[in-house]
DNA sequence: AAGTGTACCAACCGCCGAGCG
DNA sequence: CCGCTCGGCGGTTGGTACACT
């Protein structure tokens, strides 16, 4: 026979966590690490899957994670890595530590797609949306000279000129502006993609003047990488102020645990 | 103030490849 | 080799908060 079933999915608890699960379950993962996620909500004491525990581990408990809004460098990164890999959200989270998988296929779905929509993108193959290329032919007529001067010198330098140029008409809706100049970087050497690239941090903050990028939370990468060498050594006060961070971004996320001190100086600081 | 619409995101669902027995 | 489960993945849903009318 093969393994042992995942879960008995009758009686197992289902919806948001508690911050006593969570406590739970932390406690259990720092105590004994993680063999198989079958086991984990058994000797944790939890009624859930272990699948369900290992998707909570992963996006939300992991001390590794950098929480916080995306920076305008990242959200470049994310799409030009989509552009290479598709909806291969893993593969894509892999160039981000500190960021899950769903994390980014959410800020996706929420954000980035629908910037996209409005730069005359289509999301999914990075191409110009073809119902944009009238008015993106019509304006592109009538920018010969520019297009012709983009083809020549192979730069983004063209499509940027039209974006600030784009940005003075006031009688040419936003869209407009977004797929002429799409269609601007279609019609010369320069990709979609490259041309998105490139001008994504001046259209953005046209199309989201409200956008603030709050600079990213704590940064606890590393933090549990090391976990296992400070909580044995506890000779590192490096070591401990960057385990202590982590407990306090917690802290500050999950409210308060009643045991937090308890987890707190027997695992990091002893 | 109440109702409605929208955005966001945590969590679930179902599929698939790897691997165990 | 086969049957089965696990772990991982991507798609989707549902609840909540916020914005708008």
């Amino acid at each position: 026979m093969g393994r042992q079933p995942c879960c008995e999915k009758i009686g197992l608890k289902r919806g948001p966590w508690t911050i006593e699960e969570d406590h739970k379950l932390m406690t259990f993962i720092l105590n004994n690490g993680i063999q198989c996620w079958r086991t984990v909500p058994k000797f944790a004491g939890l009624l859930r899957c272990g699948k369900s525990c290992r998707l909570r581990w992963i996006n939300y408990l992991r001390p590794d994670l950098k929480r916080g809004a995306f920076s305008e460098m990242e959200e470049n990164q994310i799409i030009e890595l989509h552009a290479r890999l598709g909806n291969r959200w893993s593969k894509i989270a892999s160039h981000f530590p500190g960021r899950t998988d769903n994390e980014i296929k959410n800020h996706w779905n929420t954000k980035i797609k629908k910037k996209l929509r409005l730069l005359g993108i289509n999301p999914l193959t990075h191409e110009a949306i073809e119902k944009k290329q009238d008015i993106v032919e019509n304006e592109s007529r009538s920018q010969n000279d520019r297009d012709q001067q983009e083809k020549d010198d192979g730069s983004v330098a063209g499509t940027a000129q039209l974006v600030s140029e784009l940005e003075s008409k006031d009688d040419f809706t936003l869209m407009d502006k977004a797929a002429a100049v799409s269609c601007q970087s279609e019609s010369s050497s320069i990709t979609t993609h490259q041309y998105l690239i490139n001008n994504y941090e001046i259209l953005s903050r046209n199309l989201e003047p409200q956008t603030c990028y709050s600079p990213s939370s704590i940064s606890l990468e590393d933090s549990f990488r090391h976990l296992n060498y400070y909580s044995t050594t506890s000779s590192s006060s490096s070591g401990s102020v960057q385990v202590q961070q982590w407990i306090e971004s917690v802290e500050d996320s999950m409210m308060l645990w009643d045991g937090i001190d308890h987890i707190d100086h027997r695992l990091f600081l002893s």
